[in-house]
DNA sequence: TGAATTCAATTAACATGTTAAGTATACTGC
DNA sequence: GCAGTATACTTAACATGTTAATTGAATTCA
């Protein structure tokens, strides 16, 4: 007999919920999901998945500040500070910093990497509507419109708590 | 006026759908917002999101090899390595090999690790029904069912894609 | 049985997540 | 106008995510 997992009996421990309701694992696992389909066309262009969100944030925009950017690419400042150093080092965007404010920092997209994302946008595209078609645009329109009331009463909560 | 982000006209780049539809992110905002009610607590327990991932699952069993831990707390193997040193050297597991096949790591959660564990599920439990009576025991199945099934159809289309 | 292959886990290298500390600029009130 | 505070970003330190390479053990099969 070989070495399988071997289970406890149950009143060996304080149980919890089974662990298949383990919220943010599901949500987890759900993300690596999708991400496993778009993961190969951005390594193939040489992006991880924060700096495709970086671009794609840039995209939309002439001029943001680095708050702003990390707001709309959801990164932490941290992240965001390293990820535009790269950025910057391979020419997709540029750092400069704001005359009137010169603690704030402006970010813009290079022609390079306008191209970049014209280039990687359609494919990404693509690869959505495969998914949205295999799980059914319904299906998928109302696990939007849960996520979206998901984090916004467990974010409106949460403020007063401390 | 003060710099702002500054949109582009619409016609100057390829338009991806509206960047609210990017469902990995929202999905990860959906998990960060649950996630940042958990973490204070692990954190107080000196513990990782996943440390505790590894320890839920340990705490199910006497004994599990590497590879279903791994796939029970959802980590990949070279993070499941790292994690199970660390927690080891707190005493809070023990790796050992099985005899019948010294390839394969055998783990087991230690008293102290069991103890912590105690300590710590009933805590997590509670923020958890939180989350449940804030958001709705009837939406959060409904989350839970349609998180399972995306993943389900994804990954089940995703094997002969190759 | 022994070379080739497969398998399980680890190590390596680089990128990001997370929290805390640091730095420079801007603001506020006196 | 300057001390104190707040703001925006960066650095630092450590843990994990991700892919590739490596190591050692088991299996296959000629």
């Amino acid at each position: 007999m070989s070495a399988k997992a071997q289970k406890k009996p149950a009143n060996s421990t304080a149980r919890l919920r089974d662990f298949r309701h383990s919220l943010p694992m599901e949500l987890l696992k759900a993300r690596e999901a999708a991400m496993a389909r778009f993961r190969p066309l951005l390594r193939k262009h040489g992006l991880t998945e924060q700096q495709w969100r970086v671009l794609r944030a840039l995209s939309e925009f002439d001029s943001v500040d680095a708050s702003e950017l990390a707001a709309r690419s959801f990164l932490l400042a941290p992240s965001l500070s390293r990820i535009l150093q790269h950025l910057e080092s391979e020419n997709l965007i540029r750092r400069s910093y704001d005359e009137a404010d010169q603690r704030r920092l402006i970010v813009k997209i290079t022609a390079a990497g306008q191209r970049l994302f014209d280039q990687v946008a359609p494919e990404s595209e693509s690869l959505y509507n495969t998914i949205e078609s295999e799980f059914g645009a319904e299906r998928l329109e109302s696990l939007y419109e849960l996520l979206a009331e998901f984090y916004q009463v467990l974010d409106q909560n949460s403020s007063n708590t401390e």
